[in-house]
DNA sequence: ACTTCATTTCGTCTATTCTAGAAATAACGA
DNA sequence: TCGTTATTTCTAGAATAGACGAAATGAAGT
């Protein structure tokens, strides 16, 4: 599924959508916060038990931000025995903020 | 509100409130063609009413989304006579990029 | 004041998102 | 295999967002 939206099979892949989507993805209290805990965690990532205590989340809601991040290309899950190791896409978020900075930044007057 | 957002009264600033708010703002499709549309058009921004047969948006549909940027800090309205002149606020959005590349952004392999 | 034009607000409908409990699945150890 | 633990899926209710026609408001010309 988020495969299919980074890398689609349709001629023009529609940058626009994609962007929106990991916006989107960023775009709430909740998930940004998550995503901050991970990036802050690094290349090791955070197990999802641990993330739910710390941000005292339900599993089953956590599992849905996690969808939607992972959705939106901004992370990976990892199985590690019980446990999934979530780590941070760092790859595609730097992409995001060159998008924005090119498409959605001023010209003159930032340092872009 | 959109100035209470971004200059609250309350004693502490809550930053990831409002880039949550702003990242939102710009994840929808709609939304971020619009603003990019208002990038491009640059210091003298573009009216609503030319913004409306671009999109091909009815009128309160596309203000509810101005309003939605506008409330997040990212544009502002200006009223010239009968039309409304609307243009990015450069400055929000260069911030919002900074912080995005400084707590959103991974440490080592990214250029920021 | 009346008309016209541009934008905003209101009301309504539909669709999506958020939340979390309960049930299902996956992995491991005894 | 059985029990335990970790995560995911299912389900459903509440809240929010998106769309737009109709009515209201604001500005300018007659």
């Amino acid at each position: 599924m988020a495969v299919q939206l980074l890398k689609p099979t349709s001629k023009f892949h529609d940058e626009l959508a994609t962007r929106a989507l990991q916006l989107a993805a960023l775009g709430s209290e909740t998930r940004l916060s998550l995503f901050r805990l991970l990036v802050v965690a690094g290349e090791q990532g955070m197990m999802t038990g641990l993330i739910s205590e710390r941000l005292a989340l339900a599993g089953s809601t956590l599992n849905h931000h996690l969808a939607t991040l992972e959705t939106a290309g901004l992370i990976e899950r990892i199985r590690e025995g019980r446990n999934i190791r979530c780590r941070v896409l760092s790859t595609q978020m730097d992409h995001l903020i060159k998008y924005l900075t090119r498409n959605c930044c001023c010209e003159a007057n930032c340092p872009h």
